[in-house]
DNA sequence: TTGAAATGTTAGGTGCTCCTAAATAAGATG
DNA sequence: CATCTTATTTAGGAGCACCTAACATTTCAA
């Protein structure tokens, strides 16, 4: 009497093995292509450097011949213009897709420190996996709970929902001229340890940072931090590393610029 | 010059094409061996039937074979216990997997409710996904947050941390007598659509119902509704298939309960 | 008890994502 | 320009999670 399922002819999609994508808003990609989208762009668009199968294969903790593969397959879905031997570039769907997870990675990461009390170094990992699983209904949730912040808590700034994202001109603290006086922009969610440590230094983005000194051949760069909600004015020694990983506003200040009254 | 990643013998445990799973605190299973050991959990323990694999691949919408299939497997890993032709039966470490999977699910659905403002009937499918993702970190964060709540939006009690869940008997609305009061204490989470029905009828956990009517032969059942925060006492004729979707507390008081203080 | 219906399993595939080992192309260098 | 190095790709697998078609078992009823 068949009160069973349906014949089932084709509608079960089934879309492989993958993360069982394809959920409403969830945007019909796999965990895995997201995170390929992702990375294509931070390479490319974001810190200027070529997406070469090896970059993005180290950026993903990846053997690059998958990723030979894998790039194969999104040039097919047109995410992507492939040629072999030479880079990668997005297309303008491949862009938007990539933009749609940096929004949601952010987003997520705001809302963890803002409502759940997480730590800044604590909030990319967990980003990492809840983006691929949440609605885009719930992204926006978040961001109208928190008011659409304009950055995450490092300082990195949101793409709106359709997919703006607002660039600021920004240096790195390593390179800024002796005696420059910046504020902090952000500076960059993935490494925890480093996180804790500038944490402890209390520079975040937003902190003004001067520089007091600097040793020649990538040495040292010796800063006075001063920013909002700082306890105490205080001078530290940073490492070269340390000081290539913080970004600061491009705008140099003059050491004591005029207060103008508008 | 080597200063590449190291060789690579067997650290990268890949787990297979399967979601990439066992991100801290996500316990190692991967997706899909959650889900079956919810389904077996909620069929076995919970509507106390039997945990068959037609059951089974109907409550996930997979086809019976990949359920055999995968029943091997879980039967391998120690989850359960399988015997071909017989149903299967979870073990201590399969029934915690589940409850797990359980706390997360109503956690998430409870948080969603109370802090993003989702409503009830869409909380389901959100939850479904993020309960793969979301790490034990937050689902305790969620809690704390929401002050260690003992139910979901639905009523269904939430296990502890430590696996502990507080089931309370329950009778289904369509098995009340004729006359009796009684407390709604949870109403099945899936039926997004039923869920916007009784939203509409105020029918939801905590509110009071008496059986006015019930016509024979699994005819609908008719009730009075007077729960905390209902607008207006009501009375409303409910279907057969929503009298026995709504579980009211088993404890029948009668009609008019003597007020006795302490 | 015997056989049809229902239930469940094996056989044989597919797609995705990732791997190692072995080519091959591009780039740098003497 | 020939060669050595480095970057990248092809070849050939593996595991997971699905599927359909065909076979096996159990159940239930005549």
């Amino acid at each position: 009497m068949s009160l069973r399922r349906a014949p089932r002819p084709a509608e079960r999609g089934h879309s492989g093995g993958g993360v069982r994508h394809g959920a409403p808003g969830t945007g019909g990609l796999t965990g895995s292509v997201e995170d390929y989208l992702k990375a294509i762009y931070e390479l490319q668009e974001m810190s200027s450097l070529p997406a070469t199968t090896n970059a993005i294969a180290e950026r993903l903790d990846i053997a690059p011949p998958s990723v030979s593969g894998m790039l194969r397959r999104l040039a097919g879905l047109e995410l992507l213009v492939y040629e072999r031997y030479k880079g990668v570039s997005l297309t303008a769907s491949g862009r938007r897709a990539a933009l749609r997870m940096l929004r949601r990675h952010r987003v997520i990461e705001a809302y963890l420190a803002d409502r759940l009390g997480y730590a800044w170094d604590m909030v990319h990992a967990e980003a990492e996996r809840l983006e691929h699983a949440a609605s885009d209904e719930l992204i926006d949730r978040m961001a109208r709970a928190l008011g659409e912040p304009a950055t995450d808590p490092h300082g990195a700034p949101i793409p709106t929902r359709d997919g703006m994202l607002v660039i600021t001109p920004t240096r790195m603290l390593a390179e800024q001229p002796l005696g420059a006086r910046a504020r902090v922009a952000n500076v960059g969610d993935e490494d925890g340890e480093m996180l804790r440590y500038l944490a402890g230094l209390e520079i975040r983005p937003g902190a003004q940072v001067t520089i007091i000194a600097r040793a020649p051949f990538d040495g040292p760069v010796t800063v006075e931090v001063s920013g909002r909600g700082a306890k105490a004015e205080r001078t530290h020694v940073l490492g070269h590393t340390v000081a290539r990983a913080v970004m600061v506003d491009a705008t140099v200040k003059p050491a004591k610029p005029k207060r103008r009254r508008t």
